[in-house]
DNA sequence: AGCCGTTATATGGATATGCGTATAACGGAG
DNA sequence: CTCCGTTATACGCATATCCATATAACGGCT
């Protein structure tokens, strides 16, 4: 009789109590990556992209180099490439998730079974 | 140059969307054992007492057994006790905390590198 | 020049979260 | 039997968060 049991580790990256990077900025980043564009990204986040622009904003104030740089105007109307920067951040911060979640697990298993 | 860098790390364990413990649930059982009532335990980390008494709630409906045990009147008015299985579900989670920090940290001072 | 989809930005509103407050019940102590 | 501090619970309000919407600027295409 238990329902689905998981440990949540959202782990966010902080500097000076704003958040760099979480969850989900490093989705945002590789949508942006695949899309090419922060609205595109958004939609398929059903994100607003006033909340994917902010994201984006709050990234490219964190990190020294921009993980992401966009431009108005052009042919497809315009469009955003996530830098190398970008790509170097994301693929790290998946291995710490993925290294979070694998030590983890065994606890998950001792805690679920303590759970209804 | 850079402000305050840290990964935020908040394992949270949650049963069926319901959160049944995480950082402020564990730091409220260790006060409530230490203090043996669920009001004193809210008042030293500046927390209402109906929020301390929901995540009290919240966790011994999530477990099989519960972690708090708590009675109205009485000599002090009444109190709270941490049962065993609340004690053992502390300490593992700060065993689990501890484990993440230390394989979060080095992460930790490759992302700082890049933040401004 | 006009069209188009995107970037960039501001603003008001819905929704959730947590708090303060109020109230009743409880049971030992004086 | 009254007093006291706590448990247990409900309710309205403030605050934060997020979203939908609106607007302007941009630049390649046709």
């Amino acid at each position: 009789m238990k329902g689905p049991v998981a440990i949540d580790l959202k782990p966010r990256l902080v500097k000076g109590g704003e958040r760099a990077l979480g969850p989900g900025k490093a989705d945002l980043l590789d949508l942006i990556e695949s899309t090419g564009s922060i609205s595109a990204a958004a939609r398929k986040l059903n994100m607003s992209y006033s909340r994917a622009w902010a994201l984006v904003d709050a990234m490219n104030r964190a990190f020294k180099t921009p993980l992401v740089e966009a431009a108005p105007g052009g042919k497809a109307g315009g469009g955003a490439r996530v830098t190398e920067t970008g790509r170097i951040v994301v693929k790290r911060y998946r291995v710490l998730q993925a290294r979070l979640d694998k030590h983890a697990a065994p606890f998950l298993e001792e805690f679920a079974a303590l759970l209804k």
